[in-house]
DNA sequence: TATTGTTATACTCTATAACTATA
DNA sequence: TATAGTTATAGAGTATAACAATA
């Protein structure tokens, strides 16, 4: 059966999961960031977004999200922007030291994980890429 | 420089823990478990561990471990068992109705994967296997 | 009426520090 | 003294339900 061949590669990826989890936390914490906060950072530097449309990139409830910005906004790291088309809106944008913060924390990371592959010669690597698309667009 | 090189691959990795945690929370959310704790019940079906074993491979403070294992033991989804070789120590096994669930949990989830990546071939799949080993062993 | 965002509430996850009991 | 595990405490993440203001 198909889910009997998977095995292997199933395995492989949960276990790539939880390393990563990891690496991700292991990095946002030297910077006072748990690794939810340093996501949304992270979301914030492809420009402002509304509460909801927030909430459904990161698969949170907006319940969720009203607290998290809350304790960025008292840390100053990100505002909330009124919207010009709809009074009800608001637009959560990174401050200065914010987007500073993400930054760090996107190097951070990144830096970690391109460790842990720079034994991989390109043809790999491009092979992974290849498959991890179809994966993350299904 | 090195970093440069990484940075397609590095982004895909990034969305794919995303993409896998949203999964694994979808796929623990209709048994009545937190992603956390169908990690634990799943890790647990390897055998019996201590407290600090466990802490080691979830990679979570033992304090942290303990109330986790207060809840589920609670639920009835777990027990603690005596150490017979330390009378300090005590080793986390999961009850028949736990390994059930843990079961149901992990079928749950790999399901799911599998479908996602039913769509690659076999070589292809060897060879993400292959990379990702490099990656989770370092 | 539908949507945007917040508030109130309850639980869970997690860490740090201090502690007990045993090795 | 060192280790296994717990307790106390505090803060953060999350969901559900009910709500206010605007569309």
């Amino acid at each position: 059966m198909a889910v009997a061949q998977d095995t292997e590669l199933v395995g492989s990826l949960v276990q790539l999961m939880h390393k990563l989890q990891d690496l991700y936390a292991e990095s946002s914490r030297p910077l006072g960031l748990t690794p939810q906060q340093a996501h949304l950072l992270c979301v914030l530097l492809a420009g402002p977004f509304g509460m909801t449309e927030l909430s459904r990139i990161m698969s949170i409830e907006r319940s969720s999200l009203t607290s998290m910005v809350d304790r960025l906004e008292r840390r100053e790291l990100v505002e909330r922007q009124p919207d010009p088309a709809d009074r009800r809106a608001c637009r959560i944008a990174l401050s200065a030291p914010g987007t500073e913060l993400a930054h760090q924390a996107h190097t951070a990371y990144t830096d970690r994980i391109a460790e842990l592959t720079a034994g991989l010669p390109a043809t790999q690597r491009k092979a992974v890429v290849a498959a991890i698309g179809v994966i993350t667009e299904s």
